[in-house]
DNA sequence: CCGTGTTGAGACACTCATGTCTCAGGCGAG
DNA sequence: CTCGCCTGAGACATGAGTGTCTCAACACGG
């Protein structure tokens, strides 16, 4: 019971990241189930979304958790990151334009949790010396889910490799498209 | 009347930038004319969004076009086409959202050029030795996309000033997080 | 003053996703 | 075997958004 919500949970992800207009009984044969059956598990469509963002916000803090943002080099942690997060690119791609979440007065504080810890390790880096400062920490932030987010749809159309993930959104943001001077 | 549909685009794009699933009523009302009159210049919804994609690509191709990407360093090609592209910044987020128009056969050619030229852009960096050639150029017009939304949105929500837009994207698209060894 | 043309408001039917319900079939536990 | 529980299939009502239509009000030029 409580492996068939994951279950249904995780086809769901999958489906909505590459058509986020699903309909539920889409959503339902994803999963192998009937409508009336994924009914049972989640009252709505409203619920189901919840669901995912909860699922999204956990899977989140457990690769924050995993990375260890606060050992080592800023620069490594990023990279860490990024590694972690990579197999919830896609349900976070999903969340980040599922713009219904974030109007109102009644979005997840999960979020705000999540944004805090990742801006602190960019604010970290740049007190550190390590990360320029003329970018701002909420930025960086903001640049890294639309990064994410842009390289879980090019990975989904097939125009990124899935092992190329890693280095395509961390080597981006950190390094830039310049050639650096030297190494 | 040509102004008029005109006027109508420009207040449907800024609608549907902070609200994608806008009612034909509330786009109509946001143009100040009634959702007969709406109807009697866009044959439905899909008809609209069309006429939006084709505004974001004419806006787009003016855009290349101003910032002559073709001249001088590669890096300065690219932050006046970020600047030259920001007034365009929130038509596009809406459209990069709009993954039907991305599935099915019937999607328009005009991406098709222009990342094409973004994408030659990149190229020439690399061929000249400015740009890092380890970030294929499709993701680095993937990750233009992807950060031209994401600062757009940071924008309509006032977590990043307009003043800001381009510098924010074309340094971070270009130098990244990273501090420069020297200069 | 009078036709012409456009507009807004509203009514209407239609489609589609949703939410709820019932019922028959299957499957395992006792 | 039989009972209880869960499931799938389908019917049904509902609501929202849409597309079409009519009609009265209005502005404008002749």
């Amino acid at each position: 019971m409580a492996l068939d919500r994951d279950h249904v949970l995780r086809s769901a992800a999958a489906l909505l990241t590459r058509k986020s207009t699903a309909t539920m009984d889409e959503v339902a044969r994803a999963a192998g189930i009937s409508r009336a059956t994924l009914h049972r598990h989640f009252a709505g469509r409203d619920a189901l979304v919840r669901a995912l963002e909860a699922l999204g916000i956990a899977e989140c803090e457990a690769a924050l958790n995993r990375a260890r943002l606060d050992e080592g080099p800023a620069a490594d942690a990023v990279r860490r990151l990024v590694r972690e997060i990579q197999p919830a690119a896609g349900l976070l791609a999903f969340l980040y334009g599922e713009n219904q979440l974030w109007e109102g007065e009644g979005q997840n504080t999960g979020w705000l949790g999540l944004d805090t810890r990742i801006s602190a390790l960019f604010q970290r880096g740049q007190r550190d010396g390590e990360l320029r400062i003329d970018l701002t920490p909420g930025w960086l932030t903001e640049a890294f889910y639309g990064l994410i987010t842009s390289c879980a749809w090019a990975t989904v159309d097939g125009r990124v490799a899935p092992r190329d993930f890693p280095t395509m959104v961390a080597e981006l943001l950190l390094g830039g498209a310049l050639r650096r001077a030297e190494s």
